[in-house]
DNA sequence: TGCTATTATGACTAACCAGTCATATGACTG
DNA sequence: CAGTCATATGACTGGTTAGTCATAATAGCA
C-alpha cells in the first residue's frame, strides 16, 4: 500500500503517476523497469516518489492490483453492456473482452497478462492470488448457467472441464498479448477477425461439453 | 554460438560449464542471473567464460536452445522405449514425457519452459523458432495418426484442434512447472497420480475430436 | 506575521555486475 | 632452449540504478 501522502495527491497527479509506472512495468521486466523513467514520464522527481511508496517492489505491486482491478471492473461492465445469453456465449464474451482489453488500455492488459506469467516467485504470490478468485467465480458462473440451460453434459468431469476452459482461455489471451508486436500465426490460422476465432474455439467446446445422443463408449 | 576455444576445451570441463549457467538460467530472469556466479559453480574464473562466450546473451541463447535440444532428444527416446499405440496415447505420453522431464532433470525441463515465457522479445525471438518447428511436427504426427485409425473424425476444424491441443498441453506444462515450488490445486483436482490426470484428460479431447453419431446442428 | 509540520527536490551514495585487459601459464615447435 | 601461439586469470573499470538525505518550498494555523 503506498503511503498516506500518495492519497493527498490530486486526483490529476495519482492517474499521472499510475499512468507513467503502469507504461513502465507494463512494457518491461521487472528487473528492468527503471524509477527514473517513471519519474520522468509522471513529470516529477525521482525522491518524490519514496513519498508515496516505500520502495520498487511496493510500488510494483500496487501497480500490478491496480490493473487487475481496472481489467475485472471493465469486463463487468462489458458483461452489463453485453448480456450472455447462455454460458458459451459467456465464454466467448470473456475471450472477446479480452481482445478490446488489450485494444482499449494496452497497458492496463499487458501489466495483468505480465502478472500471471511472472517468473518472479516471491512477487507472484503476493498478486496472483486476486486472478485466482475472480477466475474461479468466472467457473462456478460458467458450469452453473450451463447446466442450468441443459447445454452442459450433466455427468461431465467437472475438473477436467475446467481445465480445459481455463487452458483455452489461457492460451487464447497469450496469443492476443503477443499479437500486439507481431501477428500472431495461430489466431490468424483460427479466421480473419476475432468473432471468427472465438467461434471456432467455443464451437469445439460445445462439442466436448454437450450431452451426446449416442455416446462412444470406447476405453 | 560459442567460441571455438570452448569446443576444445575437455568434455568434462564443457559439461560443468554448462551445468553452472542451466543451473542459474533455469532459476532466475534473465537479468537476475550473475556471470559472477556461473563462474563460480563452474569452478572457473569469469575472465575465462569470455574466452567461450563472446557475452552474457550468448551465453543465455546457447544454453536455452542446449537445453530444448536435451528435452526433445530426450522425448524421443521416451517415445522410442514407450511406442505410443494411437494418437490419443501419443499426447498421453507426451503430457507424461513432461512430468518425467521435470523430475529427471529440472533445470533443463526448467529453462526449456521459461523460454517459452520470455518476455525479452529480442531473445525470445532468437530462441523459440525451434520450439515451434518441432511442435509443428508432434501436431502433424498426432493427425496423421488420428486420421488413419480413424480415431479424429475427417470433418474436424483442425486450426481450432491444434488451438485446443496446443492450450491443453501448454497449460499442463506450465501446472507441472509451478509445482516444483508448491502443489498444482488444479491438477490435484483432477487425481492423485500424473497417470489420473491425464486420462482424464485425454478423455475429454476423445470426446472433442472423434465423430459423434448424432450430431446436434444448432448454431 | 512567525512558527510548525508536511511535502518537494535532485544531487549524491553504495551496490551490483557485464565486460576488459595486462599479465601469467603452458603447450608445441624447431 | 628460445620463440610463438593459445589459453588462463582475476583485479579493475564504467555504467547503471535503487534508495537516501540535506535543504527548500509550501501549507496550516495562531
Amino acid at each position: 500500500m503506498p503511503k498516506k501522502t500518495f492519497f493527498n495527491l490530486s486526483k490529476e497527479k495519482k492517474s499521472r503517476i499510475m499512468q507513467a509506472s503502469l507504461s513502465e512495468f507494463s512494457q518491461r521486466e521487472y528487473r528492468d523497469s527503471n524509477l527514473d523513467r517513471i519519474a520522468g514520464s509522471a513529470g516529477i522527481p525521482k525522491g518524490s516518489l519514496y513519498q508515496y511508496f516505500e520502495n520498487k517492489e511496493e510500488m510494483f505491486i500496487y501497480t500490478a492490483l491496480w490493473s487487475i482491478q481496472q481489467v475485472y471492473a471493465r469486463f463487468e461492465q462489458y458483461l452489463d453492456e453485453n448480456p450472455a445469453k447462455d454460458c458459451y456465449d459467456l465464454f466467448a464474451k470473456a475471450l472477446l473482452f479480452s481482445v478490446r482489453m488489450h485494444r482499449y488500455d494496452p497497458d492496463a492488459a499487458g501489466l495483468y497478462h505480465r502478472v500471471g506469467f511472472l517468473q518472479n516467485t516471491p512477487l507472484r504470490e503476493k498478486i496472483v492470488g486476486d486472478i485466482h478468485q475472480k477466475n474461479d467465480l468466472f467457473m462456478e458462473k460458467f458450469f452453473s448457467i450451463g447446466f442450468k440451460t441443459g447445454q452442459i453434459d450433466t455427468k461431465i468431469d467437472i475438473p477436467a472441464a475446467r481445465f480445459v476452459l481455463d487452458s483455452i482461455s489461457n492460451r487464447f489471451q497469450e496469443e492476443v498479448y503477443r499479437s500486439r508486436d507481431k501477428n500472431s500465426d495461430l489466431l490468424q490460422s483460427l479466421g480473419e477477425n476475432d468473432e471468427q476465432c472465438v467461434d471456432r474455439l467455443v464451437a469445439m467446446l460445445k462439442k466436448t461439453f454437450s450431452a451426446e445422443k449416442t455416446q462412444d463408449k470406447r476405453r
